[in-house]
DNA sequence: GTATTAATACGAGCGGCGTTCGTATGATGC
DNA sequence: GCATCATACGAACGCCGCTCGTATTAATAC
């Protein structure tokens, strides 16, 4: 019997996969369609959030663009949450942690940083699920035992990086969780529209109504990760 | 006739209560039971929150709780979302905001943040509603303004100030949102022993786990609050 | 060569969600 | 007394995650 769902969910918390003898592939597998996997599912499902952004990622959806239906995806995931998972998990299996340079730390974790962060915005919405991850998955794992190396090569306090790690990784979350909020949300022009109409018990606000609503690209985005980083020891 | 849901709502984000005319009540009122309010609809649908959680809060429930129909709901809030607003709205209502003081901004900031963290994490889960939020409300703002003025004072640049409020508040409900995630998974004991089970893949995990999960109480948020108001001017 | 068995696939259906629509209720103004 | 109109609400629509019973197929055993 090949690993159920649960198994598999298992073995990426517990220990590195238990290499099961790939069993010969059974069952039908009508015309030409060739059999659903879970790597199948996982890259399909990338498309739907790459394209169409999270909240379009149920599991209907995703059945049907494998032209299948919804109750088949359950033989190879547990539930949805398990495919979230299996999501953040690759997501952050592909980031590229480089080896610790005692006299690079800062630009090195700034690099990591920025590397997750583009990994988030290639797919609007998806930090909704990394807020989930449960974090003893091993892909995530992977990359906190990269950046504490990181910190730890730059003479940083483990208690100092083990919290510094936290703090990052959460603003960096919350930051493409933000952004992929944005297109529903008024644009500058008409933000600063509304704050110039404010009435007068917003001195500061409609002052510097230009500071608070600027922040193009990922302006904003390296102000607070310097910020937290210069901050260290 | 009185102003509809969208008219409500429109007035939260662009000029103070328009004030109308409390047009005395019609409709029906079977029994004893009381008319539904904007304001009764808010007090239940903290109290789902407070008890169950922010993932309870459905229309229905609400509904139900109020010993009506769902439907009856859109006749004083447009959708969900509005509802998640006017949620958000009344919390940051409550926050008190102190008088500027130069000489104390930084505990007067740090005051504010950790009020705001207490009452997201009073509510569980209710941070997810504070990032879709929209940031022309009027409560929210007031919030911005008056953290903004207690930055201005400590003599912060403008673009600093701005930047820094973003990133403290973006933080405080991303560590809320993560506080309201935790009862679904391991606790640290079971974490450690997962740490304890990894691979020599793993080594820094391995030797700093007791630092990786400490962090009782509210250590780590105000570490990563200190670190980034300490990184300011 | 045939029967057995294990793996796979999937349609139908359950309960729940947000939301809309048509209609009923009843206090108010004339 | 009657028309008006804010208010209230039941029924239904199209989604959602998920389960269950069953059908199909390929490897295996005899």
């Amino acid at each position: 019997m090949s690993p159920t769902p649960e198994e598999r969910r298992a073995a990426r918390h517990q220990f590195g996969t238990v290499a099961s003898p790939p069993t010969a592939r059974r069952g039908p597998s009508r015309g030409s369609k060739q059999p659903i996997t879970v790597d199948a599912i996982i890259d399909t499902a990338f498309g739907i959030v790459a394209r169409e952004g999270y909240d379009a990622l149920t599991m209907r959806r995703l059945a049907t663009a494998l032209e299948t239906g919804s109750s088949s995806l359950y033989a190879h995931v547990v539930n949805k949450e398990d495919l979230d998972e299996l999501l953040i998990g690759r997501l952050c299996a592909e980031i590229d942690l480089p080896e610790p340079d005692p006299g690079a730390w800062r630009e090195q974790i700034v690099g990591v940083c920025a590397q997750l962060r583009d990994q988030y915005l290639r797919y609007p919405g998806i930090s909704q699920a990394a807020f989930a991850a449960a974090p003893s998955n091993l892909d995530t794992l992977r990359l906190s035992e990269g950046m504490l190396a990181i910190l730890l090569a730059g003479d940083i306090a483990p208690q100092t990086a083990a919290w510094a790690i936290d703090a990052l990784t959460l603003y960096v979350n919350a930051y493409c969780l933000e952004a992929s909020l944005e297109n529903r949300r008024p644009g500058r022009d008409e933000i600063l529209r509304r704050f110039a109409a404010l009435p007068d018990t917003f001195p500061q606000t409609k002052r510097y109504a230009a500071e608070l609503t600027s922040g193009t690209g990922h302006d904003r985005f390296d102000f607070t990760v310097r910020l937290m980083i210069d901050g260290l020891v």
